[in-house]
DNA sequence: TTCCGTGCAAACTATTTGCACCCCG
DNA sequence: CGGGGTGCAAATAGTTTGCACGGAA
């Protein structure tokens, strides 16, 4: 992974994580600005372990709990998103500078699949109403399998190493 | 909790685990029996620990690792369904004798709203298919604040101690 | 100078697994 | 009988936390 992000998202995401720190009280350390390249560098679904490594080897050094304890932070300013896609560990996307997306899972090769989630969020808006319920955002999956596992004797034998790859359409 | 659910739900379940189970060579033991009975007498989500404690008190001696090793087969024939509202422990309820829904999260008070999941199983399907994906389930939930919580000053102090509570509507 | 932040390692927690004995089919 | 099943405890794996020192404001 390069650690050249898109120069105007990576400012861009800088600026709101520092008003986001400045408004807490909270400082913009060496660490942070580290762990917020890595961040907008990495345009796929990552871990927190994924993340140390692209740090580590892109000569930054920070530890495992500095990491831990900026993504939530990271999170609370929109820029990045929490998702889980069944597994324990939890994963990360950027968002800064995404269009909103959902993901379709496939169950046999792990695949991911991104596509615009306009049309659920409309529903979930919707369907909130009905209950009298305060909608801020979604989680959706849909879950089954990609185009490749379902034609003939697919490829995919569950999940690879080094994580299901990821499509991104359009 | 009463270990006395629906006898109808409770002998259909049991026959579709033990099929499920011969099917595949498996045993329906003592065991698995006490766990499929205290998950159809649990209407609500509930977490492997809890579980657990539940079939403690109805005098029944299951380790854990029994209640880890049954969840999932349980899971595989359809009797229940792994949740994650975001908390790291993994919750299940049984789906057996129940309509499809999915839920509103209360990001205040930790409450959960059920809601019939048709218009989004419908729309997974015509999202699914615009890519060449077989939809086979989907996971779906709207986060923000239950009625409660939104209106006048909330009553709700983040998630209760116990575990949040459910709201299953109609 | 004052807190907040960091690294490190130990603590935690949910879940998984190895192993010797047990019991369903 | 025989191979899966169970309990127990130890092992994992991801994440969190306590503490003493370091650095941003």
């Amino acid at each position: 992974m390069t650690m050249s992000p898109d120069q105007d998202d990576l400012l861009a995401a800088e600026g709101i994580f520092r008003a986001h720190l400045f408004d807490h009280g909270l400082k913009y350390t060496r660490e942070r600005q580290a762990i917020l390249r890595g961040v907008m560098a990495n345009e796929q679904h990552f871990e927190a372990e994924q993340l140390l490594m692209d740090l580590r080897a892109a000569g930054c050094r920070v530890a495992k709990a500095t990491i831990y304890r900026t993504l939530p932070l990271l999170a609370d300013c929109g820029i990045i998103k929490q998702e889980r896609f069944g597994e324990k560990e939890a994963r990360y996307e950027h968002t800064y500078g995404h269009k909103p997306h959902d993901h379709m899972v496939c169950q046999k090769c792990g695949r991911i699949i991104e596509f615009d989630s306009s049309e659920v969020a409309r529903l979930a808006g919707i369907l909130a109403e009905m209950q009298g319920f305060q909608a801020l955002s979604h989680r959706f999956q849909i879950v089954g399998l990609c185009p490749q596992c379902t034609e003939k004797n697919p490829p995919g034998a569950s999940v690879p190493p080094g994580g299901p790859a990821i499509v991104t359409p359009q």
